[in-house]
DNA sequence: CGCTCAAATCTTTTT
DNA sequence: GATTTGAGCG
């Protein structure tokens, strides 16, 4: 490769790329030209000449990441990049699958649930079973499988605790049936199939352990305990050399099961001797990285690391508390609006919110206002309704033994199929172990009748469609099955037959990016001469059809829900969602106590510091300009609710922050005085606001240290006469309850007869009362 | 059997 | 507020 690529990294950034064949453990700060390193390296590996581009893998988290890193490659490289291992954990598992799809005990054309489907594929074990959907909630018990699952448990090694999990491992054990008899896989299971693969088969182990000489990991923070243990397969301690990369502060996915703690293990097992650690930011202005570094420092469990930056302190950082949300949403499009006749491009301004429900009055105000936006996230596009309805048919034609899909369309659009006909459809397949298509012809009279025309339909179209290409596929099927005409006389189907006609769109150009012909070929080979999926060894030359292919780049890229490409537009998305990416200017709405920190998160364990890390990754978006916004009341869940700011506020360096609101207050005023000493006489003063259970779990020990200073400083400003509640209570205001004391009011929700309030009480910690029940006295 | 309307429920983040 | 479930009617 030419070396003008190796001149523009800094020293640490360099010791990082030019590393031997040795594990490697990056500690990468936000903005520190991480993903350039990990490109660089795999560039600067394969100019070496000491590997090939198949002795590489480049394991991401998300499928933007990947792409964006194979398109960084693609511009290094002279050759295609396409056939080189570089994709998500779960798309490379899908790939190593589709190779080895027999040795992994599935039929050749698997498909993927995602994640409703596999909800749904649960709960019909669960009503199979004749359990309490009240008592076994589909949700959960898919999420408690999902969570053995990534601890790579089976049923047979899960141990029940009491009666509950034994029912729920029975369902385990059902639900994994269901999915091997209709052929499907869920996305624990991608993962999981692979590691028992490598972790069963000598053979193919050596085979991959010996052809992955370099295994790179992005955002290794997030990886999970199967996770971790696969790579392990792939390159062992001792054998491969693993360049892992993460930031420990960046790591905001252990509420599904990322274990920060792969980044100790990985030291420890790894040996690694030296961490690399690059704290030199090029991406923010000086006053949004003190912000970051100052919050972040409030993190007790951290790797440590303070990032650095050689541009100027830049702008202040904006903060703005509003009235209303509304009133919140006006002061982002003003505040957007001036940035843009600055001349800042509407795409590089960002608008981040903690929820997706929280964009909804933000959309409200930019659709009014006429200003162009661009949603991420939220409903996407392959996750809609009609969609998927299309989508089952086509797995249908796939695989007819796909129940899940079977059951979504077989009375859809209505065909004189109803629940009961169902029903023993399904208890005749129960009873022969076999699919519901296989089990149409058990049935007569006239529910076997109208079955057997649904089996007529399917079949017809798959001889119809037989030999087409992949966009007359999708036509044909729109048309054929029915849902075309469904929607053209509902009234309210005009949307959904657009979308229609844009999966027919989708089909048509994903063919072409794609590289796939008009009739089935192998997956896109490149000159390398390696299909991905397609190793030397395995069964070379495996056929996957376009349709095939579609249906899985459905499953596992839900894809974005509005593609208005090239209209210069705001861009409005979760935090979580703006992970990776960075804007010229960053708006972080909804700093309210409950709302961020959400008090979901502060349940759990160590929730309280992901959000915080949360925080410091939205921070981080920002280049030169970041502003930051509350609203004292808010619709929520169709009611207004009251908060106090966020404690995150407080937790931000005063010298960095320009109020645009009247940051009125300080101390001394009445209620701020009797909060202080409402905290003070309180006992539990470890206790988190919220979460008063927490002290019990904590045990004293591990805990950040209460810090009552920024409490009152979060708290401090008085809330205006316009955010009373009609109960005459207002947030912050100091109360006694007979039975709990001196408490303050955190939030207020509700009128009349359901008027809440949520009230922090020292000793009893916090509290939700029914405002018509408790005797409150303000004090 | 299927449709419509009302009620109940649940709303954090996602590969 | 939005979506899913349930009751009642045609």
């Amino acid at each position: 490769m030419n070396s003008t690529l190796l001149q523009h990294l800094n020293p640490e950034q360099l010791a990082a790329v030019t590393l031997g064949d040795e594990p490697a453990l990056i500690l990468a700060g936000a903005g520190s030209g991480k993903t350039r390193v990990l490109t660089t390296r795999i560039a600067w590996l394969l100019s070496q000449g000491q590997v090939g581009p198949g002795g590489v893998m480049a394991v991401t988290f998300t499928n933007k990441a990947a792409k964006e890193m194979q398109t960084r490659l693609a511009a290094m490289l002279p050759y295609n990049v396409r056939g080189m291992w570089i994709g998500t954990f779960h798309g490379l598992c899908h790939r190593f699958l589709r190779a080895h799809w027999k040795a992994a005990g599935l039929p050749q054309g698997f498909q993927i649930l995602d994640a409703s489907d596999t909800v749904a594929a649960v709960k019909r074990v669960i009503k199979a079973m004749n359990l309490d959907e009240e008592r076994f909630v589909p949700k959960a018990v898919a999420h408690t499988i999902a969570h053995w699952k990534e601890e790579a448990a089976r049923p047979k090694d899960v141990i029940p605790r009491d009666e509950q999990e034994r029912k729920i491992v029975e369902v385990y054990a059902q639900y994994e049936a269901q999915c091997q008899r209709e052929g499907v896989v869920d996305f624990a299971e991608l993962m999981l199939r692979v590691y028992e693969l490598m972790r069963d088969d000598p053979a193919l182990r050596q085979h991959y352990q010996q052809r992955f000489r370099h295994v790179l990991v992005d955002e290794f923070q997030d990886t999970n305990k199967l996770q971790y243990a696969w790579l392990k397969l792939f390159a062992p301690p001792g054998g491969g050399a693993v360049f892992a990369v993460g930031d420990d502060d960046q790591s905001i996915y252990a509420f599904r099961g990322a274990q920060v703690g792969n980044m100790h293990a990985f030291e420890r097992e790894y040996r690694i001797n030296q961490l690399i650690k690059l704290e030199q930011n090029y991406r923010s202005c000086g006053h949004i990285l003190d912000a970051a570094n100052h919050l972040i420092s409030h993190n007790e469990r951290r790797l440590g690391k303070t990032l650095r930056t050689d541009q100027g302190q830049g702008e202040p950082l904006r903060v703005f508390e509003a009235p209303s949300d509304f009133d919140e949403a006006r002061w982002v499009l003003e505040e957007a609006q001036s940035l843009h006749r600055g001349g800042l491009a509407r795409s590089e301004i960002a608008v981040l919110y903690r929820s997706n429900a929280q964009s909804r009055v933000i959309e409200s105000a930019l659709f009014n206002a006429g200003i162009p936006y661009r949603v991420y996230g939220g409903l996407r596009f392959f996750e809609r309704a009609e969609i998927k309805h299309a989508l089952a048919y086509l797995r249908l034609l796939e695989n007819v033994n796909d129940d899940t899909s079977f059951l979504r369309v077989v009375n859809f659009p209505a065909r004189a199929i109803g629940a009961r006909t169902v029903e023993q459809l399904q208890d005749a397949a129960k009873a022969t172990g076999r699919s519901l298509w296989q089990s149409v012809s058990a049935l007569q009279g006239r529910a076997g009748a109208s079955l057997q025309k649904f089996v007529e339909l399917i079949e017809g179209l798959r001889r119809a469609t037989e030999g087409q290409t992949l966009r007359a596929i999708v036509e044909h099927v729109v048309e054929g099955s029915g849902l075309a005409a469904h929607y053209r006389s509902d009234k309210d189907g005009a949307e959904r037959l657009e979308n229609l006609d844009e999966l027919i769109t989708a089909a048509e150009s994903f063919v072409t990016q794609e590289g796939f012909g008009k009739d089935a070929v192998a997956l896109p080979v490149d000159e390398l001469g390696q299909g991905p999926g397609l190793t030397p060894d395995a069964d070379t030359g495996e056929i996957m059809s376009p349709l095939a292919a579609f249906l899985t780049h459905a499953s596992l890229e839900a894809g974005d829900n509005q593609a208005q490409a090239g209209q210069d537009a705001l861009q409005l998305m979760t935090i979580h969602a703006a992970k990776g990416l960075e804007f010229d200017a960053v708006f972080l709405t909804g700093l309210e106590e409950g709302l961020f920190p959400n008090e979901r998160a502060l349940q759990d364990f160590d929730g309280l510091e992901e959000e915080r890390r949360l925080m410091y990754v939205a921070i981080t978006r920002a280049r030169k300009r970041l502003h930051l916004s509350l609203a004292q009341s808010r619709m929520l869940h169709g009611q207004t609710r009251y908060h106090v700011r966020s404690r995150f506020l407080a937790e931000l360096p005063e010298e960095s922050l320009k109020w645009l609101s009247p940051k009125q207050g300080g101390f001394g005023s009445g209620f701020e005085r009797d909060y202080a000493n409402a905290w003070q006489r309180g006992a539990g003063l470890s206790g988190v606001v919220g979460a008063g259970h927490r002290e019990a779990r904590a045990g004293g020990g591990g805990w950040p240290a209460p810090k009552p200073a920024a409490w009152q400083q979060a708290v401090a400003a008085p809330v205006p006469k316009k955010a009373e509640h009609d109960s005459g209570l207002r947030v912050g205001q100091a109360v006694f309850h007979n039975k709990f004391g001196e408490g303050v009011v955190l939030t207020l929700e509700g009128t009349g007869p359901d008027a809440r309030a949520h009230i922090q009480f020292g000793r009893h910690g916090a509290k939700w009362l029914a405002l018509s029940v408790a005797k409150l006295t303000p004090i």
